[in-house]
DNA sequence: TCCGGTTGTTCAATATTATTGAACTATTGA
DNA sequence: TCAATAGTTCAATAATATTGAACAACCGGA
């Protein structure tokens, strides 16, 4: 059996732990690229084409223990989905300025 | 003659290197201290009490070199002082909400 | 039920970054 | 001119990140 998941709950998400996990391009456009599909999706279609993999899982990681994701198995594959509410209500205006703002940069 | 202090026009400035710059803690409590005086402080007194002098002129550095802050040189210190305005500007939302969540995290 | 393909994890080696002591520069005030 | 103050630079060391390789879990089909 391999080892669940674990969240952590949002109480006890730091502010710290998510602007290191925003902080790194790789993850910044996972988080966007969850966003904008609005739902679930697995590692290797959320991460950078040409990703490896141990990369992606790890980065996978950070996000999950920053709180900024839940991920859940389904199968073969790993569906992950951003904790937008919960964090939203944590520290708001954090994440949705981020993501503003890298969407409005994509574009340039 | 020492190297005269970079500051990079805000249209250059990357939001990854904002993000970046705010993700570590002493960064983030300098910002923090900058932001709660409202006028500029040298980095001594900006920095975390008992942070080594080559350390924490690397992180003004990476401040400065991020677009947030602006540093002058007064004889023989260095005032430091956000870019407030410009930065909101650029990157609407992003500084503050982080600003006003990091100081409600202190509170707790 | 066994096998091959798919998806992701783990571990350990390597590569990259961060931190800091020590020596140095620049400025000021006595 | 000298000592004190404030910060910078550099190079060594410490801490993190990345990734290949081996592995585990699950699925679908023969």
């Amino acid at each position: 059996m391999q080892r669940p998941f674990l969240h952590p709950a949002m109480e006890d998400v730091t502010l710290e732990s998510v602007l290191y996990a925003l902080a790194d391009p790789a993850r910044l456009a996972i988080v966007q690229k969850l966003a904008s599909e609005g739902c679930g999706m697995n590692c290797s279609s959320a991460a950078p084409a040409a990703m490896p993999k141990s990369t992606q899982s790890h980065h996978f990681q950070i996000l999950r223990e920053a709180g900024l994701i839940r991920s859940e198995r389904r199968g073969t594959e790993v569906v992950n989905a951003l904790r937008c509410v919960e964090v939203e209500k944590r520290f708001p205006g954090v994440v949705s300025a981020i993501l503003k703002a890298s969407e409005k940069a994509k574009k340039r």
